[in-house]
DNA sequence: CACATGTGCAA
DNA sequence: TATTGCACATGTG
């Protein structure tokens, strides 16, 4: 490494920004109720820069009060720009504070941007015979690269990426770092404002600028162009040298490069610590002090002048006194029983003392089980060569059961020595007095499932945990690990590289690196277990969680393993019918239309519709500017004009083949001739189930063409039948019961229609003379009440005008006046809780309850209401799958319980069994739930799902 | 190749 | 200006 001097200028806004929206949704807000995201993203950027660079020069650089140059080019500079958040807003004072605390430069240039401000320190210090280094994300700083000037970029996923000459060169395709100007000029930028070339795109500017060089030069030539873009680029051309303009940063900003004021110095230990105890960052001050500890600063610039990108070494005195603790575990079994061993300190996280190991085959894995069965809770994770669990195959076992040490137990590729191997852990995992403790233990149920293992004992997941603690929040490891632990993980993609073809497999990752990266996870599982331990007590949803959303996980698991036969011939028989009647239909569109186009192109379509055939005088736009060409659209254009007919019939068509016809067939899984859907338990924030590759919750059933595709899905052989139970208005009788409106709660308990019903009563006719338009107007009034509808949506839903669905409604409410109760209590409850509950508690956060913006709040209100009669629907055909599943696994039926659909569970039945399982269905699940009205199941079966119904 | 948008399927 | 989802095709970055 050269001694030459080092300067870090940091683009204050981007690094806010994106530390911000990193922490969108899981923000960090501390007891005052502030929301601290966007300074612990700055903070944690800041301190991890200095870490790993130990800049000996370094400014963080702010905008004041946009560039007045730049918005007198272009009165719509940044005009439309969303306006800065309120968390970003309030954090730009604390970050002043602390960088002061830290002795840390600021540089503000009232009037210019910090890429300017920025630029023209590099220029100046790259004269000095600096190297500087702008660290920002933000791609237009590529301009500025030189030889002396490189970007310094945080990268998605952890760690950075140095943008040099080359890097610029590859990235842009060109040969000189200034030419990114041409290419952002002719591209635009959306995020700044900077119009660009129309029509032209990353491709068509990096294809320009091998062709041309220059935006000018390409100017010089449109002779050479041809059609619309030679005509497009001959009318912009000032368009375009304006958008260069823009998006050159300026290097005269008046600001003087004084290297001694850009010297790092000692930052104010004890007045930054008090910052950070005022915010609540606690882990964020071990980060802090451990980052200038004189320890740590030896370690990395040792570190940093060998050139090394690799984590520390260990002084050997920890590795010994950790070995030795360990070892002994063993019952002093000798030290070769282990091959790898490390103890780092990581550079991107608050670090610790940890201690992570692999276990050599052989005699020390015997050791360790025997030491594993002395636990009473142990967390595990598995490794695999990828996600399918149908065709993974292990490649290692992460263990922890205290808080930074673990084992790793990697896997032979040999099949048979691998299934060896997991007999000498089957005592574990079947041990039911050991509690395991996973992150996602659907998958590794799943997984060990297909080495013939099954998972029991007490569970304990954290997604599941953490989505009960907050369903709106996400909850993969890395983001948990974040938010609770103030620490960043190693990243899989960090690990094993961007999916693409480049991706490695994790067998192709040395045993060390699998070592750390997977008992890591389990170490931070561990760690986070202990915490949300607590907080599902506080929240009491102690026993959701043990009662319904852990017992659930087994009932997916196999679920999932089962999956469910397709009828493939017939599909493909269905696809030949369709494609006929799409051809047929695109030759009529364009024969009307005058002109070939893609029908599939809402914006083509747009342009077909109502520019060249002008089928309404003042066609709706949507929020980016195109034409609205949804159903809703077409539909009321329909009636006049065959080609919206032809329009609408096509894309139903094209539709059904691409999502379903030719989609399932492809997802049939190899190994089994079936489909497997995959239940996602921690998505839906009501505590819904959702299934995804494939979604087999949105299968068509309400037009005729559709529903064929349910006829493709059958039972497993000529023995078996398929049964589909479904609950009957759910919904309605549960919002009855919490209500506890007695005139609905009547007519459910009679067994009346309840539609037909709600018509008689609020239309006051009797029951039988009820009209369809009647009763069709009520069923949508009963199904937007779930929703928190209002007046203009139900007329919107409906042909009544908006005059008629207000009186509706307010009829409504006076035939069921505890419903309108209901309502109120709900959004009240949540105004002064912040939350509303399911009946099993299952908790919903509503952040936004109180907000002054009323469409926010409305949107919040709407929620309170609907999400304890979603959530509580939820729950009962959770409980109800989870008796089933026991039943017939205690029962040893052969037949198996295939898929959920929110209100229904469809089984492959063996015949034999049909008589006996009909009952218990239907009563486990109308029993699953006391409430005060009853619930009714219809069940149904048949030779394919369409006739189970 | 990744992401946003528009559209549309289900409960 | 109705709730919760997932996925497809297109178009762009």
């Amino acid at each position: 490494m050269s001694d030459q001097k080092r300067l870090f200028l940091v683009d204050a806004y981007a690094l806010i920004f994106r530390g911000y929206y990193a922490f969108i949704k899981n923000p960090r807000i501390n007891s005052k109720g502030e929301d601290t995201s966007a300074i612990m993203g700055f903070m944690n950027s800041l301190l991890d820069v200095i870490k790993r660079e130990r800049p000996d020069h370094l400014a963080v650089c702010f905008d004041k009060g946009g560039s007045a140059d730049r918005v007198e080019l272009f009165e719509a500079y940044k005009a439309n720009r969303d306006e800065t958040p309120e968390g970003i807003k309030t954090a730009v004072p604390y970050i002043y504070e602390i960088l002061k605390a830290m002795h840390i430069p600021i540089m503000v240039k009232e009037g210019f941007e910090a890429d300017d401000v920025i630029g023209t320190l590099a220029k100046k210090a790259e004269k000095e015979g600096y190297q500087t280094f702008m660290v920002t994300p933000d791609k237009d700083f590529a301009q500025l690269v030189s030889e002396n000037i490189f970007m310094y970029r945080p990268v998605f996923g952890g760690g950075y990426e140095t943008w040099g000459i080359p890097e610029v060169q590859k990235k842009f395709e060109v040969t000189d770092p200034l030419q990114v100007i041409d290419y952002l000029g002719m591209m635009g930028d959306a995020s700044d404002n900077i119009p660009g070339l129309p029509g032209v795109g990353d491709k068509t500017a990096k294809k320009f600028l091998a062709a041309y060089g220059s935006m000018e030069n390409l100017f010089a030539n449109t002779h050479e162009l041809k059609g619309k873009m030679k005509e497009k680029i001959e009318a912009n051309q000032e368009l375009g040298l304006l958008s260069k303009k823009l998006a050159t940063i300026m290097l005269d900003v008046p600001v003087e490069f004084n290297e001694k004021d850009f010297e790092m110095s000692e930052p104010d230990i004890p007045k930054v610590t008090a910052i950070f105890q005022e915010l609540e960052f606690r882990r964020l001050i071990d980060n802090f002090n451990k980052t200038f500890s004189a320890e740590a600063r030896e370690t990395a610039t040792a570190m940093q002048t060998s050139n090394k990108a690799e984590a520390p070494k260990t002084t050997p005195k920890d590795i010994k006194s950790a070995g030795e603790g360990q070892f002994s575990l063993f019952g002093g079994s000798e030290p070769s029983a282990t091959e790898t061993a490390s103890e780092h300190t990581r550079q991107t996280a608050a670090t610790y003392s940890h201690f992570y190991q692999s276990v050599a085959p052989g005699m020390a894995t015997k050791l360790f089980v025997k030491n594993l069965m002395n636990q009473t809770s142990v967390c595990f994770d598995t490794e695999t060569t990828g996600l399918n669990p149908l065709t993974a195959e292990l490649v290692g076992i992460a263990f922890s059961w205290e808080v930074g040490k673990g084992f790793y137990i990697p896997f032979p590729e040999d099949k048979a020595e691998a299934q060896a191997l997991i007999e000498v852990l089957r005592p574990f995992f079947e041990d039911e007095n050991i509690q395991k403790i996973g992150q996602n233990l659907k998958y590794d149920i799943k997984v060990l499932a297909k080495y013939n293992i099954s998972v029991k004992g007490k569970l304990f997941d954290t997604m599941l945990a953490h989505y009960l603690i907050n369903p709106d929040m996400r909850h993969n490891m890395d983001i948990l690990a974040e938010t609770y632990l103030n620490y960043t993980p190693i990243s899989i993609t960090e690990l094993i590289g961007k999916k693409g073809k480049n991706q490695l497999s994790m067998r192709e990752i040395p045993l060390e690196k699998q070592t750390e990266y997977a008992v890591e996870d389990a170490d931070i599982t561990l760690q986070l277990k202990e915490h949300f331990e607590k907080e599902l007590g506080e929240a009491n949803t102690q026993k959701l969680f043990d009662e319904i959303e852990i017992p659930l996980v087994r009932v997916l698991a196999a679920m999932e393993l089962e999956g469910i036969n397709l009828d493939v011939p017939f599909l493909n028989a269905l696809a030949d019918d369709l494609n006929k009647d799409i051809e047929t239909l695109v030759t009529k569109i364009y024969d009307v239309a005058g002109e070939e186009f893609n029908i599939a192109s809402p914006k083509q379509l747009g342009i077909i519709l109502f520019e060249k055939l002008k089928l309404v005088d003042k066609p709706k736009k949507t929020k980016t500017g195109q034409y609205k060409t949804g159903e809703d659209i077409l539909s009321a254009l329909a009636k006049e004009h065959e080609i919206v007919r032809d329009i609408l019939e096509y894309r139903g068509l094209a539709k059904l083949k691409s999502t379903y016809v030719d989609a399932l067939p492809l997802q049939v899984e190899e190994a089994t001739g079936r489909v497997h859907t995959d239940y996602m338990q921690t998505v839906a924030a009501t505590g819904r189930l959702s299934s995804n590759n494939p979604n087999l919750q949105n299968i068509p059933i309400r037009t005729e063409r559709g529903r064929q595709v349910r006829k493709a899905f059958i039972p497993r052989n000529e023995d078996y039948t398929l049964l589909a139970a479904d609950y009957s208005q759910i919904e309605l009788r549960i919002i009855a019961a919490l209500s506890e409106e007695e005139t609905m709660i009547e007519a459910f308990k009679n067994g009346e229609d309840i539609h037909a019903s709600t018509a008689s009563k609020v239309f006051n006719v009797p029951i039988e003379a009820v009209t369809r338009e009647q009763r069709s107007n009520a069923k949508t009034v009963n199904f937007g009440i779930i929703y928190g509808v209002s007046a203009f949506g139900l007329s919107n839903q409906t042909d009544l005008s908006r005059g008629e669905a207000k009186e509706l409604i307010d009829t409504y409410y006076e035939t069921y006046p505890k419903l309108k109760a209901y309502i109120s209590k709900q959004v009240d409850f949540a105004r002064d809780n912040g939350y509303v509950s399911t009946i099993l508690g299952r908790r919903r956060y509503l952040k936004d309850i109180n907000s002054r913006n009323a469409l926010v709040r409305g949107a919040a209100e709407r929620n309170a209401v609907n999400a304890p009669i979603q959530g509580s629907a939820a729950d009962i055909i959770k409980i109800a799958m989870i008796n089933i599943f026991n039943k017939l696994d205690a029962g040893n039926y052969k037949s198996k319980m295939l898929l959920q659909v929110h209100d229904e569970l469809v089984f492959d039945i063996y015949k034999p069994e049909l008589e006996e399982l009909t009952t218990l269905i239907k009563t486990e699940m109308e029993n699953a739930f006391k409430m005060e009205v009853p619930l009714d199941v219809e069940v149904d079966t048949g030779l394919n799902w369409l006739e189970a119904h």
